[in-house]
DNA sequence: CACGACTGACTGACCAGTCAGTCAGTTCTT
DNA sequence: AAGAACTGACTGACTGGTCAGTCAGTCGTG
């Protein structure tokens, strides 16, 4: 019952945070819901401001986590993105708060946060844009993606795909948003194929 | 001087809640920066929530407005596509702590706002989500857009490109990330092709 | 002067952060 | 083995500062 109190309090912060903006929680209540003085907080964190960047960052490092694993399986390139996006979808949907958490404040970060944190903050982000980014350059390699963009961009826009999926078609049926169709929308794009869906493209044209 | 005050203290709010967090934007900084009595901001707004709210939603009808301008003009599909995101980009750059407040206020009304909140907002989205599904379903008339997804849900990912473009590849040379080449993403997909980027496609696979 | 737009000093609530005190557990002493 | 002495993790009542919201008063205009 040590560090257990440490990860308490950040289970609760990043249930609080992530479900309530940063002024509507009260380091009481979060002290409340992870069962524990008030006063212990600020064993573990400096301020409330460090608690919020702490849980941020803990989650970010163990999406990166997964992902690396995920994405470093073997396989061919495709199957391996697959898999990749179906991990991502899935950690987004289970841990939805933390999500949020580092949505905003990785925003708040880069706009308004001191040059040392948002240092700090983009040198993660690299981290997990390059876990997904290295996936695509083995793509590259085997022909099966463009190379006219730099494999980080083409992650980026996978990766907001993936967001807009989870994020923006909240509530739609699976069966309109899963996963495997958000892959087969980044290789394929949005134009027609009479062809088997992730192997062949038809021209059609004005 | 009468509208005029309530307009200029939407003004700085739209900087202020666009560049700080909520609780960092006193309604004592707002004041000042519309050059405005504190005082005053009761006289139009009932309280600072209302007054975020208020500026979210009427930047997302600005937004809005513009959009069904640009995608209601004549033309063939490409073109106004093209025109459409072009719009978009320019807007989210130009407006850019107005589009802050609008993703992070959606997102939180959506998540805590009472029913009545998240009803109007989620009109509002669905207004603007229209304005460019509608365009996409001329694109499916034409035989230029896969039918097999609803426009809708085309329409949402579109957006979600752009919104990556602008967001997570703030910094990175325009050259790599223009409409145009979002577009063309988005139309043709992240898969190679030699033929000229916008009107064929060759079939390359593993 | 009458009216209403406007102001900004004021107040009460709220909350981050503190710190004096508690007590479970551990080591020392006989 | 018993209990005395000590430790430091933990607590929560308290404090000082901040700020949303109020309202008595000013100003300008008709």
């Amino acid at each position: 019952m040590q560090k257990d109190k440490r990860h308490r309090i950040m289970q609760a912060a990043e249930f609080l945070f992530g479900t309530k903006r940063v002024h509507e929680v009260t380091l009481e209540q979060v002290a409340q819901q992870a069962d524990v003085g008030k006063g212990t907080i600020y064993l573990y964190f400096t301020d409330k401001e460090d608690l919020l960047f702490q849980t941020a960052v803990s989650g970010f490092d163990e999406m990166c986590q997964i992902l690396r694993e995920k994405a470093a399986q073997p396989g061919m390139f495709r199957e391996r993105l697959l898999r990749t996006c179906a991990e991502i979808v899935e950690f987004f949907q289970v841990r939805r708060p933390l999500f949020r958490i580092v949505l905003s404040e990785g925003e708040r970060v880069m706009e308004s946060g001191g040059p040392g944190l948002r240092q700090r903050w983009r040198k993660r982000r690299q981290t997990m844009t390059e876990a997904v980014s290295e996936l695509l350059e083995q793509g590259m390699a085997a022909g099966e993606l463009r190379t006219d963009m730099p494999a980080r961009v083409l992650a980026e826009y996978l990766l907001g795909l993936l967001r807009t999926r989870s994020w923006e078609l909240e509530g739609w049926p699976e069966s309109q948003r899963s996963h495997a169709s958000v892959v087969d929308l980044f290789l394929r794009g949005a134009t027609p194929s009479q062809a088997a869906p992730l192997s062949q493209q038809n021209e059609r044209n004005h």
